[in-house]
DNA sequence: TATAGTAGTTTCCTAAAGGAAAGTAAGATA
DNA sequence: TATCTTACTTTCCTTTAGGAAACTACTATA
């Protein structure tokens, strides 16, 4: 008789992936964090060395990674202030990925290119 | 005089980045790309390997997963038919960035849990 | 004959993402 | 005094993603 065979399984890799992307989902957070990384601390720096990055998209992901313990947003000074944003030492932990984004994003664009 | 400094320049890396997010964005493709990889090749195996992927979304993924040259589906057999998926060596590939998301997801899945 | 499996499609709906434009509150600068 | 800069917020709107449920056409099996 016809054994009913199940799927393979992939939840060990599945699992973590989702959690992944759970954290640094959508079109900005990446760039974002590229962004301070190398070190831009100001709000209007960070805005506009990504193209296309709206005030309301930024300030909304600023606050998502902040409580990711990605970025830290800091007050200098008393008057006047100026906000500071910096990474955190965890989002260095995300540089292998960011690293094969990067890789792979080129070596498509290659391809896509030579393809035409 | 104060001079206005420009952002510090992150496009370099964040273009290559973007392009690799317009490939692989969203909840399922990665996962997909992971179950049809590990060997699951029907369409229904694929679905029940992915815990909340239903059929309809299933189709749409896979159509652009065909789209982007990392999925293949091939009509097997002639009554009855057979649909087959499988991965096109291109989605190989995304081995490095599927282990970077992995291994970053088990040490967040880690840290947040030991954090409670 | 009835039920189950395969590979989807169709309809309806909600929530989230994202974009455009303008506004705001503070101090700084000319 | 008027304009500029900074760091946002607010409103409005459109698009996309995603989910629930039912349905279809075909074959296979009990």
């Amino acid at each position: 008789m016809a054994v009913k065979k199940g799927p393979l399984n992939c939840l060990d890799t599945v699992k973590p992936v989702r959690d992944t992307l759970d954290v640094i989902n959508g079109k900005w957070k990446l760039p974002i964090i590229i962004s301070v990384s190398i070190g831009n601390d100001r709000f209007t720096d960070i805005q506009e060395s990504i193209p296309g990055l709206t005030p309301k998209v930024l300030a909304k992901e600023l606050k998502e990674l902040e409580e990711h313990k990605l970025i830290k947003r800091t007050v200098v000074g008393d008057y006047p202030v100026k906000i500071l944003y910096t990474a955190e030492p965890y989002a260095d932990t995300l540089t292998p990925l960011i690293y094969a984004m990067k890789d792979w994003g080129v070596n498509h664009r290659n391809k896509v290119f030579s393809a035409e």
